[in-house]
Parts: C-alpha cells; sequence; structure tokens
DNA sequence: CCTTGACCTTCCAGTTACTGGAAGCCCCAT
DNA sequence: ATGGGGCTTCCAGTAACTGGAAGGTCAAGG
C-alpha cells in the first residue's frame, strides 16, 4: 500500500511517517517501479506502535529504542518498565511544574477586578519578579 | 551595569537576555564607548518581569503584550485579566493531557512483572495502536 | 608596561518534532 | 489526452533558547 493509505492505517500523517523514516526512527518501506512507497503490514504495524508511545509522551529518541526492544524476541521486560516508569516520573515532575503554575495564575486572577482600570495585582506580582 | 550583572539580577542567563533583545522582547540597553551593554535599573526591572511571566507559562509573544500593558498606564486590568484565564484553561488542557498519559502509562507499569522476560503488557498496548 | 583571565561582543549552528510549500513525477478515470 | 488526485524530494520555518568560535575589553598584579 502507499503511503496515504498507512497513514490513515497508522494514524499518523503522511508527512510525519516521512519524517520518521528519515530520522530513521520508522521503517523503510519497499519502493515501486516508479519510486512510491510501498509499505507492508508489518511496516504498518511498527508505524501504529510508534504513534502509541509518542502518544504516550515517549520521545521519538525513547520510541527508537522501544521499537528496538519490541522487535527484540529476547528483551527483557524489566527494560520496558524501567522506561515506562522513568517517563511516569517525568510527567510527575511535569504536572507539578504546572500545577504551581496554575495555582498562581488561578490566584492572581481572581483578585484581578478585571475592569477598565489599570491597577492589577497580576502585573504587580509580575514585577516583583 | 553590564549584562552579567543584570543576569544575576533578573535571573536570566545573559545569553537569554541577549537573544530576548533580539526578538524585541526586552529593552535594548544603552552602550558604552566600547560596545558593552549597560543597563539600568528600569531595564533589569523589566527583565524580572519577563523572568516572572516566562516562569507562569507565558510564551515569548505573550510577554510581549505583557510588557506592552504593563508600561502602558492607561491599562484596563480586564485585558491582563483575560490573558491569565485563558492561559490557566491551556494549562488545564494541558494537565488533562498528562494526567491520561500518566495514568495509563502508570497502570501498564504496574501490570509489567519487569524481570528478564520478554512479555509485557506495556508493549502489547503500544503494538495495539 | 605587559600579561593574564574574566567578561564582553557578534554570528552561526544545533536542538525537538514536526509542518508547509514549491517543483515536478505518476496513476487512474473519463 | 487530460484533469485531478497522490506521490516524490528538498528547503524553510516554527519556539525558545543554548553552545561555541573568533575576537575585543577591562582590571589587577608583577
Amino acid at each position: 500500500m502507499n503511503i496515504g493509505e498507512a497513514a490513515a492505517r497508522s494514524g499518523l500523517p503522511a508527512k510525519t511517517i516521512r519524517y520518521y523514516e528519515d530520522v530513521a526512527l520508522a521503517p523503510a518501506p519497499a519502493r515501486t517501479a516508479s519510486g512510491y512507497r510501498d509499505y507492508s503490514d508489518r511496516d504498518v504495524h511498527i508505524l501504529r506502535f510508534i504513534h502509541a508511545a509518542r502518544g504516550l509522551g515517549f520521545t521519538v529518541e525513547e520510541c527508537r529504542e522501544l521499537v528496538a526492544l519490541y522487535t527484540d524476541p529476547g528483551r527483557a521486560s524489566a527494560d520496558v518498565k524501567a522506561m515506562a516508569a522513568a517517563k511516569v516520573q517525568a510527567i510527575d515532575a511535569k504536572l507539578a511544574e504546572l500545577r504551581a503554575m496554575r495555582a498562581t495564575l488561578a490566584d492572581l486572577a481572581a483578585r484581578c477586578h478585571g475592569d477598565d482600570r489599570p491597577d492589577c495585582p497580576i502585573l504587580e506580582r509580575l514585577a516583583q519578579g
């Protein structure tokens, strides 16, 4: 199948699939005589795998490792679990950061009357540094 | 004062200050005869303001608007409040996304035995797409 | 007076993960 | 054969810096 259908089946835009191939994350598919990419079901399967991994927040680099583990029958599940745990930790850190921002921002917004006068606790707070 | 001290006082790296000047977010300070940047207290004040705004998640573009509002004595606090409210919404969206990822990931990790055998629910789930 | 080291200058390149667009084939249906 | 997709490659741009190279400047110490 050509890239349009591979895109539809994997959920990834064709442009992204080409990009992944470029950075050697996705498999380079066979080519037709005229140069069109020709994807196998297995290729699409990997594409879907990558799509799911990216959706869970793994970077392209991490996806490369995950694909390597996925296609290695001798892998240890501990390696995969470690990656997932590390990612959970990273997400927790990001969550904490965002929650702190949100709390500050929501508090400041609540204390700003939001009318046509210039005085504003939000700006005052930013001005403090 | 020169850029090193402005950096120390504002909390921004010198490199970032130059970058902000380049993209016309931060003020272009005076220059000494030899070409060194020469920051005033007011310049540093704006730098601190920007630092705080970035820390609350505002983009460089949004910071530009905030600085404009900050330095406009005729501003309406409603405009600032609207920006803060929009940012809170954006953060909420991001939080929801991260929480969903975290939940899935933590669940999968918990169900993976994490030993030297290859079978792994994390990979299986990714393989499903 | 000269040197040394820290600090400053500009400019260019790289980062992450795509996305848009241009120029130009290819394929299929009418 | 012609028209409208879809496909190809390559170049550029996005956000927000960050690192590094090549070179000028300043203050202290010998």
